[in-house]
DNA sequence: GATTAGCACTCTTGTGGGCTGAGTGCTAAC
DNA sequence: GTTAGCACTCAGCCCACAAGAGTGCTAATC
C-alpha cells in the first residue's frame, strides 16, 4: 500500500498527526485533532481514517486508550511526501553565510566549525567525518630548532593541512644540521604521496642521515600518523548535551546508554554507514538504520563533496520524533552552500 | 569547635557515617551504622552521638525522621583530618606512568591528555587550563606554498607549539616570492615576542611587502591569536558524560542547567580561581565555593608548574559526595607525576 | 556516669483502590 | 459517507494506608 493510494483526506489527517506529534511529543487524539487542525470534519469521521491508518500501518498506538503515534513508516511518508518544505529564517541563513564566509581555509577545521553550527542550528547533536581523500602527499617538512635539545617538526601536506609535534632528542642538535635535514628530507620526500613513502627511500635516508639517524623516526610516525588520518578517517560527535532537551531521552539510563554506544570511533563511522556511496541527504528513520541501538532515533546525513567526490559525511542525530521540516531545510541549505564553497575553495575553476 | 576537641569516637563515628554515604548516596541511620561499622556499641549510643555531631554542625538531617548526611563542614574535617590515605592501585599507577612515558613533548597537547587521562581515572569530569605562559615569543614563520593561489602560514614558538593556517589569495604567489616573504618574515620577526610585535614593525613590513602586503594580515592575525591563547587560557572540559553517572544528577534538569552552566569559559575559569596563587592541591566544599552554581559540588584543583611558575590549572568536579580518598589519591598522585615531568621537559638541570 | 533497651513518634516510600478524563470502537441515525 | 452517541478502556492522579527506617526520649543497667 503507497502513501498515494490513500485519500487526500488520509494523508492531510496522517501529517497533522505527525506534525502534533513532533511538536508535543504526546499522542494525538481524534478529538484534539478536529478541533486543532481545521479539516472540517467530526471526530468520529477521524476516528474511522485513523482507525484505517492504523491498520495499513502508518500509525501506532502505545496501548488501546490512547491516541495515535506516527510507525517508522508514517514518518518516512511524511518525510517523503507529505510534509511541507521549510525555509531557512533569515536568521539562519545569516548564520551560515557568515559561516561560509568566514572562509576557514582548512579542510579539517571548516569540516570541524560545520559540525558545531549544525548543531547549534538544528539543536541535535552533529556527526561530521574528517574528511577522508587519498593521494595526499608530502609538500613540505620542516625542523625548526626550539632549542638545542628541541626541534619542531612540522609537516604541510598537500592539502594544506598541517601535522606537527614537538621532538626531543638525546644530544644536542645544531642547527645548521637541522636545516641540512630539512632540506635533505624535502629533496627526498616532498611529492611523495603519504601511503607510498617506501621502505627504500627510508633504508636510503637512514643511510645520509648516518649518526642523526633518530631524527628519523619522529619523521616516519609523524607520516605514519597523517597517513592513518587520512585513511581512517574520524568521526567527531557535538552538541550531544542537547539531547537532554529531548522529552525521550528524559531518562537518564537511556541517555547513558546512548551516549556510551557512541563513545566508539567505530560505533560512529557506522551510524554514518548508509550515507556512504549516496548522493544527496539520506534520512534513516527508526528501525530503518542498520544499528539496533538507533531503532528510537533519526539520522539526517549527507556527503560533503570536493569537485565530485564525496570525502565525509556531515549528520545530525535526533530522536524519530524529529523536526524533520525544519531540520532537513536547514540541513539542505546548510550542505548545499558548505559543497559549494568546498568546490569553489578546492576545485578552482582554472585548475 | 574544632574536629580535635571532638572524641575519638564521635570523630570515628563522623567518618564511617561520610564513608557510608559516599558509598551508597543513602542518609546513614544509627541502626545500620551501628551493624555495618565495628565501633563495638549499640545504636542507642551511636545515635547520641550523633544527635551532638549534628548539634555541632558536623551532619546534617534532610527531614526528622531520616539518617544522617555529611554538611560541607564535615566533609571539610573529612578531607583535612579524617580520612584515610589512599594508594593508587597497581593498574591506576600503570596507567599514569605510562601517560608521563608517552613523552608528548608539547605542552599544550599535554595537557589535553592529561585532562582526559585524570577524568578516565577518576569517573569524574575534569577541567584543564591550557597554560598560561609569558615572554613567549616567535621563533620561527614559514609559508609553505600549496598550490599558486594558496600557502600554509606555519608560526612556532619558543614554547615549541605550533599555529597554523591555510591562506588563499587573489592573485597567483610565486614559490619564490613566498621564500623570500618568508625570509623577511624571519629576518624581522624571529625573537620577537608574541605580544610586543610593535606598530613599528609592522609598518616596515609593510613597506618592504610593497604590493604583497595582504600576505601581512594573516601573519598578524596568527600572531595575535597565539598571543591571545598565551594571556586568555582557555578551560577544557571533559568527561561531563560520567556526571550521568552519579545519583544526585538523575534529575536531568539538574544535570542539563549544570552543564549549561560549564558551557561559557569565563564560568570554567571562574570554577578554577580558588587555586590561583595557592599551592598543592585546593579542595572547594560545597558552599565553600564562591560560586552559586557549584553549592552542590566539590572541586579539587592544583596547579601545574613549570619550574617554580604555576602556568595552569587541572581539575575534577563532582558532587560534594565525591570519594574523596579515592579521587584525591589519584589526583595527588597524578598531578605530582605531571609536575615532575613538566620540570624535567621545560626546565632541564643545565639550562 | 556512660551505655543500652525499649518505645512512642515522625516521616518517607511503596502500594492499592477509586476516580477522572482522554481516547477508542462501534452502532444507529442522518 | 458522515456524524452523534455511548459503552468501554486505560494511564495518570489523588488519597489513604501500611511498612519501614529512623529519631529522640526515658528508664533501666552496667
Amino acid at each position: 500500500m503507497e502513501i498515494y493510494d490513500l485519500s487526500e483526506r488520509k494523508r492531510r489527517i496522517l501529517a497533522a498527526i505527525i506534525e502534533s506529534y513532533i511538536d508535543t511529543a504526546e499522542p494525538v487524539g481524534s478529538k484534539a485533532l478536529a478541533e486543532a487542525a481545521g479539516l472540517g470534519v467530526s471526530s468520529a469521521t477521524i476516528r474511522n481514517e485513523m482507525a484505517e491508518l492504523k491498520e495499513l500501518g502508518w500509525l501506532e498506538q502505545p496501548h488501546t486508550s490512547a491516541g495515535s503515534v506516527p510507525s517508522s513508516r508514517g514518518y518516512r511518508a511524511y518525510v517523503d511526501y507529505l510534509m511541507q518544505r521549510y525555509h531557512v529564517s533569515e536568521q539562519e541563513s545569516k548564520r551560515t553565510q557568515a559561516f561560509l564566509e568566514s572562509r576557514v581555509a582548512e579542510l579539517e577545521r571548516l569540516i570541524a566549525e560545520a559540525g558545531k553550527l549544525i548543531s547549534e542550528l538544528s539543536g541535535y547533536p552533529s556527526l561530521t567525518m574528517t574528511p577522508k581523500r587519498s593521494g595526499v602527499a608530502i609538500r613540505h617538512i620542516n625542523l625548526v630548532p626550539v632549542d638545542p635539545y628541541q626541534f619542531v617538526l612540522v609537516l604541510v601536506t598537500s592539502e594544506g593541512t598541517v601535522k606537527n609535534n614537538l621532538c626531543r632528542t638525546r644530544q644536542p642538535l645544531p642547527t645548521e644540521l637541522l636545516y641540512e635535514i630539512t632540506e635533505l628530507l624535502n629533496r627526498r620526500l616532498a611529492g611523495v604521496e603519504l601511503s607510498q613513502v617506501s621502505v627504500m627511500e627510508i633504508a636510503q635516508l637512514r643511510r645520509s642521515l648516518g649518526e642523526f639517524e633518530f631524527v628519523l623516526q619522529p619523521v616516519l610516525q609523524i607520516i605514519h600518523e597523517a597517513a592513518m588520518a587520512m585513511e581512517n578517517p574520524e568521526v567527531i560527535l557535538g552538541g550531544e548535551g542537547r539531547l537532554l532537551e529531548q522529552p525521550e531521552f528524559r531518562d537518564i539510563g537511556r541517555m547513558k546508554e546512548f551516549l556510551d554506544f557512541l563513545q566508539d570511533n567505530e560505533a560512529r563511522r557506522q551510524v554514518l554507514s548508509p550515507a556512504e556511496g549516496h548522493e544527496g541527504i539520506t534520512v534513516t528513520i527508526g528501525q530503518e538504520h542498520p544499528l539496533e541501538q538507533l531503532r528510537d532515533s533519526s539520522v539526517i546525513m549527507g556527503n560533503y563533496r570536493i569537485g565530485d567526490r564525496p570525502v565525509g559525511v556531515i549528520a545530525i542525530l535526533g530522536p524519530t520524533r524529529m523536526d524533520y521540516p525544519r531540520v532537513l531545510g536547514q540541513f539542505e541549505y546548510f550542505t548545499n552552500g558548505l559543497n559549494r564553497l568546498l568546490q569553489e575553495l578546492f576545485e578552482p575553476p582554472d585548475q
